[in-house]
RNA sequence: GCCAACGUAGCUCAGUCGGUAGAGCAGCUCACUCGUAAUGAGCAGGUCCUCGGUUCGAUUCCGAGCGUUGGCUCCA
């Protein structure tokens, strides 16, 4: 999941602009010093406590972490102490130095001193390979390096969090404390990296749903059930309409399908068999079980199902914004990025062989497509091939991943191949997206499925007049319609450009006197479908540019005497200020011309 | 699900070494009628997450549960 990006310049000049990090040194340069770091941390952990068992410290993708069994709970004000003495040994300058050990040298070593882990560790290294261990003044670690020279070359570092994490990464594993990290070369690289969790922390989506009134999710309701308020709704609705119109002029048509089924029907499909931990139980209805749905696929088979179907009448291409509702743990929730109800924008391909590859390669545009009205231009894809276990023959899983990789050559778009990392039941391709801070999210997935329309008997009349077994691609391109929307927030920080904003004007009467008029101006941006509100308090004009401010709303029109008399509004960007006066139709006339889905704007940079 | 931390007004938070609580903002009322990021005064607002236990007395201590957060894991 967390597979690390290779570095390729390309790459790395990405990460260098978005994410402020250091372009000088290469991606090893700063892993040695991030790794070597976690060393320090680790020495420095085993002078102030007894007792400790080590584990592994490596570098991450933007710092580092030691993972630790220790007698007593780390909390976050314990991080002062561990630091300080992280300075201190930072202070001496020690040098790292390798030593070389035989295995039988490095077990007595590790055995002696009671480190299971290690020695856990230790039989993972191949024989014949060496065996490293680094010194670096009082602490010794096994480890294969590389390290900075001494610790005087770590001069910024912090530590950020602690939390428990299974040896290993397996439940039934005892949980150690892992400690997180992070360093820079220097203090002003740290402070431009802290000052970009800051900006992260300042986007993040649960605290502008509040801010902004746009979500709620309630303890009395459940867990990762989200309530969308009218400003969200809104927003909803013009990403669902942008989105089916894309939709209808790509040649799809929309089905809806109902919320469950019965128990018989995930039987078929093989959910019940595979996926079953991810489905909430059955409930009764005159006898029979029914199950809520976690995805759609088995309904759209039912349509398909409804008729002989010839080749003529492929590809078909049918989507459904269809709600589904799956069992996620409880520890994995996380706002509106992890949920367990979510709409996902689903569609099903049905398709022949021959169709395939112009199928997907016009998915990949249309995702592409999509993702750019959304502001997002950085894209990259995971193409995950056959697994050992899998269902379907190899020449179709052959030519599935071909049209595949095709798709993602005549796109353009960067990818890498996970060899045998595709599902028992089809290839496929992960798309992940940046946003402006340099985030990667995964959005969209792209896949075959040989297991379905096997199951369901899925079939078309082919030009020979015998029955032949189509080609099944599910693909979701905004992934969930919560997480999404999620994303979107963190990505424009809430300054939605004026195409999504839920209120795209605000009227400003200067004193209770202009409210009549600014009601009028209001009902006319209105009557051009703009989405105006009125600021009808008693307060000083600044008190309500503040709040439409804070508010993020793209335009304030304030009408005072002047504009009253001659009909016209002075118009204040959020962005752009003071713009001075112009007619009310010439306002709207502005508002509707910026209005188009897919509008670019300039209200996705950090504030 | 696991480890840890947290849960006090709509929001952000303070506080109570056990005697049922407070600020700012938001809301409401009144006054003010104001020109590009906060006018003033007043009012109202709380099951201190829930349920048990200890105690004369629990928001505070203990236990369990629920939820949130940071991770782990999971994501056919």
């Amino acid at each position: 999941m967390h597979r690390r990006l290779r570095a390729t310049p390309e790459w790395s000049g990405l990460r260098a602009r978005c994410l402020h990090l250091p372009v000088r040194r290469s991606l090893l340069d700063i892993d040695r010093l991030r790794h070597s770091t976690a060393h320090v941390m680790a020495a420095a952990v085993c002078r102030l406590y007894d007792g400790v068992k080590l584990d592994i410290g490596p570098a991450t993708d933007d710092g580092f972490y030691y993972d630790f069994d220790l007698p007593v709970r780390i909390a976050p004000e314990d991080f002062p102490k561990i630091e300080a003495e992280m300075a201190r040994i930072v202070g001496q300058n020690a040098p790292f130095e390798r030593v070389v050990m035989s295995r039988g040298e490095a077990e007595k070593t590790l055995s002696g001193a009671g480190q299971t882990y290690k020695l856990d560790r230790l039989s993972d290294i191949p024989a014949g390979e060496e065996i490293s261990f680094y010194r670096c003044g009082d602490f010794a670690d096994m480890c294969r390096g590389p390290h900075v020279a001494s610790t005087g070359d770590i001069r910024a570092f912090k530590l950020v969090s602690v939390a428990g994490s299974y040896f290993r990464g397996r439940e039934t594993n005892p949980m150690l404390q892992r400690i997180y990290g992070i360093v820079a070369a220097t203090q002003k690289e740290l402070d431009a990296h802290l000052e970009r969790i800051e900006e992260a922390r300042r986007r993040d989506h649960r605290k502008l749903g509040k801010e902004l009134d746009l979500f709620s999710i309630h303890e009395s309701v459940g867990p990762g059930l989200v309530h969308w308020h009218p400003k969200a709704a809104r927003m909803r609705v013009l990403v669902e309409d942008f989105w089916r119109r894309e939709h209808f002029r790509s040649g799809y048509e929309l089905l809806f399908t109902p919320h469950i089924g019965r128990a018989n029907l995930w039987q078929t499909s093989g959910h019940l068999d595979f996926y079953r931990d991810s489905m909430y139980s059955s409930m009764d209805i005159d006898g029979d079980d029914y199950f809520i749905k976690p995805m759609n696929c088995p309904f759209h088979i039912q349509v398909y199902q409804t008729q002989k179907r010839s080749y003529r009448e492929l590809p078909l291409r049918w989507a459904e914004l269809g709600t589904v509702y799956r069992y996620e743990k409880s520890g994995v929730l996380h706002g509106l990025l992890r949920v367990r109800g979510f709409t996902q924008d689903d569609a099903h391909i049905i398709c022949t062989p021959e169709q395939i590859f112009d199928e997907i390669k016009s998915v990949l545009a249309f995702c592409l497509r999509m993702f750019r009205a959304f502001g997002f231009s950085e894209f990259r894809a995971y193409l995950a091939t056959r697994p050992a276990k899998a269902v379907g023959e190899e020449s179709r899983w052959d030519e599935a991943s071909r049209s595949l990789e095709a798709a993602l050559k005549s796109e353009q778009v960067e990818y890498e191949v996970d060899p045998g990392g595709g599902a028992f039941y089809g290839p496929k391709i992960d798309i992940k997206v940046r946003d402006v801070l340099g985030r990667e999210w995964q959005m969209s997935t792209i896949q075959f499925d040989f297991n379905v329309p096997e199951r369901f008997g899925l079939v078309y009349v082919g030009e020979d007049g015998r029955e032949h077994r189509p080609y099944m691609v599910h693909r979701a391109l905004l992934g969930s319609l919560e997480r999404f929307f999620g994303i979107l927030i963190e990505h424009y920080g809430g300054a939605f450009p004026l195409w999504l904003a839920p209120e795209q004007v605000r009227v400003l009467p200067v004193t209770e006197k202009q409210l009549d008029y600014a009601l009028k101006v209001e009902s006319a941006l209105r009557g051009r479908d703009i989405r105006a509100t009125t600021d009808k308090r008693s307060e000083k004009l600044g008190a309500k540019i503040r709040s439409a401010q804070l508010d993020k709303v793209p335009f304030m029109a304030i009408v005072g005497q002047k504009e009253e008399a001659s009909g016209a509004v002075s118009v204040r960007g959020r962005s752009e200020g003071d713009m001075g006066a112009r007619p009310v139709d010439a306002f709207a006339e502005m508002l509707v011309a910026g209005s188009v889905p897919g509008a670019a704007e300039s209200g996705n940079r950090p504030t």
